[in-house]
DNA sequence: TATTCCGATAGTGAC
DNA sequence: GTCACTATCGGAATGAG
């Protein structure tokens, strides 16, 4: 991504002037792509498209500032397909997780507060932070979910419902102020500890995520076993029904809890 | 050199406990090491040998500043051995630089302002600054002829014949306001000209050698050929000599001027 | 906050 | 200002038309 419009290119094309390798799906509001510098295990970005027949310029998508800065309800109806498009993406995504990894884990949607790149992108990404591409602090507190960099897309669309004084202040979305954040210290999304260079983070979100990925296995295990057992006692019940009829000793299985 | 303590540990040694690899040359008072990172073509240091019987201690030796904050007598003779070694070792570093290069170029006598290592030591190196292990501008700045971190010999000898006041200030060497000159920008020593990273520094010295090694050797050749040309004058004289005795035609030829 | 390249800068550990 | 190692920080170019 050497050039800093490149979003914007993509955004003026039809779905079909697109390669694969760079489209993952599109509606009629919006296209999902690949980011090209995944910073998870799974990362897309979704782009409104532009128009000629729309009443939004390019200008106007030009990122959530100035979005937010021109008509609300035109504002609203563009994150609302931008949401939609995540919901249905995220989905996709889980089934892939389940998949490669055999289990699903979270997945944030949202804005970054002062992007470099031209042209609104919504990312889509794995909640793991665990990418080769994540390389220096920016990426990294960029993506962080609590840090404030990071807007989450539910977060932004609360501000539509809010005072108007509150939608315009947190509309204004300074890049000043953003951009600091991005120097702060460093620690784990996770679990919250001060992380202090990019080696240690790394190794710990990898040895984070492998925890999560165990717990979630051996949960995915249990439930199998259980299922397994479940659909014994229901043969075992079967044969009983068809030996003995007139008893009925089937009963529901509740489902484990989470832990 | 990882040991700080490293030349206080020579100079309390024999000469002949010291490697051939270490030790240059010594005198009753004075060992002359090479310098174990050169910074030039020819890089070599003096200490002060410390001697159970001398009035001063391995405390009295720690650097320039602790010698110059003691006896003003005592500290002139370890001033003057230092310097009369440093003589006599340029004229050895001219020597090999006639054999190694065919010419000869200037050589600097001086302190740093704000050692690091422990044990007063007077650096000898030729006025080239061409070196690997130039790396960096604290290496650079620290023997910059004119930036004030390196100390001449000659200059610091001429505080003892100051003001009593002027000596004191001087003697004072603060580490801050060396330290600080270390991290100015850098200059070519030579011409002067802004240098403005240390690849950028290190390519326009080794131009400025080569243009030197150029001239002088031009010169030495212009000499050459001066002298074979009185060679041969004088040759002739004496078979003109032989044949007329009556006549003197032999005259003095001056040295060629400097340019 | 697009990446990549280059180089300066900063902290550490050395025994 | 000892070195060497690691990592961060800081600027500049970038590509396309």
């Amino acid at each position: 991504m050497a050039n800093l419009f490149i979003l914007r290119n993509y955004a003026q094309k039809l779905p079909s002037e697109l390669p694969s390798s760079i489209l993952f799906s599109h509606s009629s509001e919006t296209l999902t792509i690949y980011d090209a510098y995944p910073k998870s295990k799974f990362h897309f970005l979704i782009l409104p498209r532009v128009k000629p027949e729309s009443e939004l310029s390019v200008n106007d998508l030009e990122s959530l500032k100035s979005l937010l800065a021109g008509d609300k309800t035109r504002a609203k109806q563009v994150m609302d397909a931008l949401k939609e498009n995540a919901d249905i993406l995220c989905k996709e995504i889980e089934t892939e997780m389940v998949k490669r990894y055999g289990f699903k884990w979270p997945i944030w949607i949202g804005f970054h507060g002062a992007p470099s790149m031209h042209h609104l992108h919504l990312h889509v990404l794995s909640a793991d932070l665990c990418s080769e591409k994540m390389k220096n602090k920016k990426h990294y507190n960029s993506f962080h979910p609590k840090h404030g960099f990071f807007l989450h897309m539910d977060d932004v669309l609360s501000w539509f419902d809010a005072e108007p004084s509150y939608f315009k202040t947190m509309a204004a979305l300074e890049e000043k102020k953003y951009e600091a954040l991005l120097k702060d210290d460093m620690s784990c999304w996770k679990c919250g500890s001060a992380m202090k260079n990019m080696p240690t983070l790394k190794s710990h979100l990898q040895e984070e995520w492998d925890k999560e990925a165990s717990r979630a296995k051996a949960k995915a295990e249990r439930k199998r076993k259980l299922e397994e057992k479940q659909k014994n006692t229901e043969s075992r019940a079967q044969k009983e029904e068809a030996s003995d009829a007139h008893t009925d000793k089937k009963q529901k299985v509740s489902t484990p809890e989470n832990d």
